[in-house]
DNA sequence: GTTAGGGTTGCATGCGTATGCAAGCGCCGG
DNA sequence: CCGGCGCTTGCATACGCATGCAACCCTAAC
């Protein structure tokens, strides 16, 4: 059994008795060719089992038609939610995806540039930090780069996030009313934006109105090494009584520790607060009070805008930040007022209403 | 700013005053070229941001160094781990990853036609069935396909699976020896191989052995469902003292009802045993006793195979079962014996060794 | 009857790379 | 000194499709 060579456009031509040329209007929608021999050439073609061929037609277009997505972490439950959602949104487009997990923790470059290779419209890079390097080669390919979760230093790079800013001083001031007075914080990747914004948020607002700053621990957005830091936290005498994690996916691991390792009970002994509201964050035995990033509306907006930088290729660098709330369910003490009900879920707003992004 | 064209061979030839054929040779591994001229090349290409164009080479070559991945049912960690897994497998082998996601419950076929029309090398279906349709085609397309996670009706698509038949007897054998009389089976997806195998494992030995099938129920393989299953079967007042669930992601779900809707204690009012053993399964809130299938030597299997499928369209059709474990841990009652330590892991191997695949 | 114009069609070419073939070069043994 | 061999190199072409251009047909308007 050998390898079988596809029928190309002039094989169905010779059989539907036009030219090639005809073949690949038949195929191409709007292109002028009379109905009747658009039909002759699709009889044709399904005789002979005939597809474009999606490389020649990329030569030749000089649009793949292809969107080259990063992504690590899928251990976190919010990537694969983000995954599934953005596999489906660019389809949608006629888009295809050609995906590649970097290293954790370093950057993508070298994977990257077997993506580059295959000349994709654009790349999106979720939970992943890009090189000036690499962003100067894509500036000068002019191909369009989104980042998806986080930011880049270099602000020329747009990006799709949540708010994590606002997320985070939201959670301090809830902890703060909810009468907690020894927080924690338990960081994510040091250098990723989003755990520099959402740890500035909640010690912003605590150091703007006169609390101490929370402990501190490094999580590293995975789980075992959450739950090593959780250790540490829980087995300080001035152990906190409460604790932002960075993510839901680390706040879980926080979860296991504290009440398999040290006995706690949640949320009596010990409050936690996530982010991202996704996963078994949601499931009753974490119950995880949480500030959400919608996973549809953020791939939504990423979708659109990266549509958007491959039509036009002058579209301007924008940072499009995406609503969350505060979800409250049951791993905090709850404040005595702020919580309201809002499609069917407990949300957390603050009634003097001067927080800030 | 409009887009730039790439650099091309032509142009790094031009530059470094070679043809354009050394500067295909200079990046071609095992070509004929002086090592003077690929370092000239090299330098050239270097200066323009030169790289080859994988589209025009997979053109001439007629081989992409593409892969087809078919994945649904991301909400399972099992997946995500598998992707990850996957992608760096081929990764290391030089191939991409085109990544799609059939509607859950359907034949992938549409989206399955845009990944043909890349001239894909291979294809890997994770959890999809495959329509027969389509079988044919990519057979007559000389396309190798492989199944993960799934055997197909069609003994003529080779596979990669875990020891579903063995597992489901192991588990039903299992649970009677730890006294366990009322027993539950939690079906996944219906048509699916993979359910269906665990389950005639299940029944199967029970049968075998004079015990009364087990109480049924259908989950789907997903979360809302199986936990729905869960109520339906906990309701009954003669409710099963233990389920074996078709998936971990399934058993968290019935765990989750057992406890917070139910009261039931794990395991003393409830056993629970699932298959997988994956992500959040493994945490102390569930500790679940689970078969395992492991995932980095399923997905050695597999990239292996692909990889020989591709080499050599000779290949036979071949169906690898990759061995796994009944892994002990606290959601079930453990039988007096038969509970040996196995790399750091407590496994049930039942005394008399008369279990057959 | 003539002409303008819109709708179709085929021809020729280009997209960027790989590769068979033949030519060129230097080196060695006879 | 010459023939032959092996290593490099360039030339020409093919891969499969899209598309500008010109040719063509037919209808409608004059």
């Amino acid at each position: 059994m050998t390898r079988k060579r596809h029928a190309t456009a002039t094989d169905v031509a010779r059989l539907a008795g036009v030219s090639q040329s005809a073949v690949s209007r038949a195929f191409t929608p709007g292109a002028s060719i009379a109905e009747e021999t658009r039909a002759r050439v699709a009889e044709a073609a399904r005789q002979l089992g005939y597809r474009p061929n999606a490389i020649a037609r990329s030569l030749t277009t000089r649009r793949s038609r292809i969107i080259g997505v990063a992504a690590s972490y899928l251990q976190n439950h919010f990537y694969p939610d983000v995954l599934e959602a953005l596999s489906r949104g660019l389809q949608a487009r006629g888009y295809q995806m050609l995906l590649f997990m970097p290293d954790a923790g370093r950057h993508a470059d070298p994977q990257l540039q077997e993506v580059l290779a295959w000349r994709v419209d654009a790349l999106i890079l979720a939970s992943t930090t890009l090189s000036s390097a690499l962003a100067d080669q894509c500036q000068a390919a002019g191909i369009p780069v989104l980042l998806f979760n986080r930011t880049s230093r270099a602000p020329s790079v747009s990006s799709v996030t949540g708010e994590n800013l606002r997320g985070g001083r939201l959670i301090a001031e809830f902890l703060v009313a909810s009468g907690h007075r020894r927080l924690g914080f338990l960081a994510g990747i040091e250098n990723s934006s989003t755990s520099r914004d959402r740890e500035s948020g909640f010690c912003g607002w605590l150091q703007e109105n006169g609390h101490p700053p929370p402990l501190r621990e490094v999580g590293l957005y995975q789980f075992e090494e959450a739950a090593a830091a959780a250790r540490r936290l829980l087995a300080r005498p001035d152990r906190p009584d409460a604790i932002f994690c960075g993510n839901d996916h680390m706040a879980t691991a926080v979860a296991e520790v504290a009440r398999h390792e040290f006995g706690l009970r949640i949320p009596r002994d010990l409050s936690l607060v996530g982010f991202d509201d996704t996963g078994p964050a949601r499931w009753p035995s974490f119950s995880l009070t949480s500030f959400s990033q919608p996973v549809q509306p953020m791939v939504d907006a990423t979708v659109a805008l990266v549509c958007e930088m491959i039509e036009d290729p002058a579209t301007p660098t924008r940072h499009e930040v995406v609503r969350g709330e505060l979800v409250v369910r049951g791993s905090a003490r709850m404040p005595p007022e702020g919580c309201v009900s809002l499609a069917e879920q407990l949300v957390w707003r603050p009634v003097r209403n001067d927080i800030t992004g």
